[in-house]
DNA sequence: TGGTTCAAGGAATAGGTTTTCCTTCGTAAG
DNA sequence: CTTACGAAGGAAAACCTATTCCTTGAACCA
């Protein structure tokens, strides 16, 4: 009943005591390896089974040369968009019996390079560098000896495999999905100029509308903060410059909670009036609103997966080069749509 | 330049061999160990710093028995509660040189096996499961030879630590703080009464009324579900059942959002007409609203950190036992104070 | 019967580090 | 000059598993 280190768990040297062979017997039994009686095998499973014997991950990993574990570094402090990603990666590692070491390095370098030499000397077998920003970061070590993929985020060694969300697709989507509802006049309000999504999903709702022959241009684009406070106060200013405005396309759903907040306090009607796309589907957020917002969905948990898959190539010695993107997905809610909920 | 688990890392044989001496010396050297002169273990220091060696952490715990490792496993999807206290164990832990294995359960029993399973191979040192709802939950193994720690939720078997917010003492603090504000007649919208977490805020702020002589019992409380809708609606219930309300607490942030758009709708000003306080200060809930929501904290990091200090004290040897609960710390913000933005 | 082949399982090694024990050498005391 | 002691560092065991190589014994064929 005493707990601590000092407890020793059963170890293949006493399965192998139990079943009566010798310690390389047992392994090659529980391994399938090697030439064996049935009745040996048996023995030795059912000794395991009895004993409750689980390999140490350490031992083996030890002799493989590899630990069967990769490290995930975080700026994003397990953020909103971090988060889904590294479900996704995790995900995708466990079905190949990989753990991962989370870190967060709450955006500071002293703790990044702190997290990078623990992974280093826990051997990890791979790394994966996530962002809240897809902006070009700093290389996190260009000769590690490890391999490194960047999800949610790339480096500014344009070479390295870098997974990243198709922000320019996303806008692409929303504008034509309300083109599709027939809206002709649009606004959209989004976070800062100086965030390449921001600028990417705005070039591709232009792009969109563009093509459609609709006068929506990139002067047009009301920039500012990603927060409701700035959602609020931008509905006003649209409703004032774009007479017969029909449908809103925002940065984000924190901003679109804003918008709709001012719409509806001026007694415009969603979406009789004015249709509404956010971008992220952030579940409290779209949900929360009234009607449920349509949004935009970046599949964080697919840029996860996927950056996952890269990871693997590179440790069985395939590595991938450079950025790679993810599309996006449109889900439509009340927000644009009266009948769905 | 070959990536993959094919490149050696620098060993300590290697250093050893720089340096002119032993392993065995160079470990010394670099652990301060043993007796050695000073010009030898600068060599040691100096040949390890330019080969970049970072002992093997696996081959080190192999030898000692134990793998500073813990898991942390959550069955709350990475959500809004699990995260914070996750990040108070790992720095907790971290400090100690302890690294973290995160699993997410996704609340299916099946895979908290597995992970378990995956743990216990692994060799972590200890556990802490973390939950979404403190609910006492099936003890995850009594006799699984390493010590555990429940966060933010606790096992049926009472002997077992578990850290737990204290939410009666939060309902306590809304109350008090309104009470001192000189509001006098309350409403309280919570989540469902099957959470104990909702009843025991609901508790705490009742008793709290009581004591300063106010009229506000338990049959007042309006129990719904954790959501804005349901904010929305209760909030038309109380303006029509109470007259005269001059101050609502809420269960969640969420609820008070809904609340909070209801009051602005029917036209009544917060914090004049109506004081606001919610639950769980979830940063974009508290500070997206308008006014910005006072709302009670639970302090999650310091559950998490205080979960990760009973652990590593069980993993010493000096198990505790039992629930222990965590203060929580009130947040005001402009729904209840004017002058505070 | 003698030799060959194959099945079954044992012995030994490697992997990287820490620690215990042992050896060597120089120096001081007798 | 001999003995003893302390300092400095080397050798080897231990941790646990997987794998390679080797031994044993039996069956088979000529």
């Amino acid at each position: 009943m005493e707990p601590g280190p000092n407890l020793k768990r059963t170890t293949i040297r006493d399965v192998a005591a139990r079943a009566g062979v010798s310690i390389g017997t047992a392994s090659k039994a529980l391994n399938g390896q090697g030439k064996l009686r049935a009745a040996t095998r048996d023995r030795v499973a059912a000794a395991a089974r009895e004993l409750g014997f689980a390999p140490n991950v350490l031992a083996r990993g030890l002799l493989a040369g590899r630990t069967y574990t990769v490290g995930v570094i975080t700026t994003d402090s397990f953020g909103r968009f971090s988060i889904p990603v590294m479900l996704g990666a995790e995900s995708a590692l466990g079905a190949g019996q990989i753990s991962v070491f989370m870190c967060d390095t709450r955006d500071t370098p002293e703790r990044e390079r702190q997290y990078l030499d623990m992974l280093l000397s826990r051997r990890v077998d791979g790394l994966i560098v996530a962002g809240r920003r897809i902006e070009p970061r700093p290389s996190i070590g260009p000769t590690l000896g490890v391999p490194v993929v960047y999800a949610m985020t790339q480096s500014m060694d344009s070479d390295e495999p870098a997974i990243l969300p198709d922000d320019a697709g996303g806008g692409r989507l929303a504008a034509e999905h309300l083109l599709a509802l027939g809206r002709r006049r649009f606004g959209h309000i989004t976070g800062p100029p100086r965030f390449l999504a921001a600028r990417m999903r705005a070039r591709g709702f232009c792009d969109a509308t563009a093509e459609a022959g609709m006068p929506f241009t990139a002067n047009d684009v009301l920039y500012g903060e990603w927060s409701e406070a700035w959602g609020r106060e931008a509905a006003r200013l649209v409703m004032r410059t774009t007479p017969g405005v029909d449908a809103i396309f925002c940065g984000s759903d924190q901003i679109a909670r804003g918008v709709s907040d001012t719409l509806r306090v001026i007694g415009c009607r969603v979406p009789e009036d004015i249709a509404m796309v956010g971008f992220d589907n952030w579940s409290p957020m779209v949900l929360g609103a009234d009607p449920p917002l349509t949004s935009v969905d970046m599949c964080l948990e697919d840029i996860g997966r996927v950056a996952a898959e890269h990871l693997l190539l590179a440790i069985k010695g395939e590595p991938t080069h450079g950025p790679h993107t993810v599309p996006c997905r449109l889900v439509v809610r009340g927000s644009t749509s009266p009948e769905t909920p």
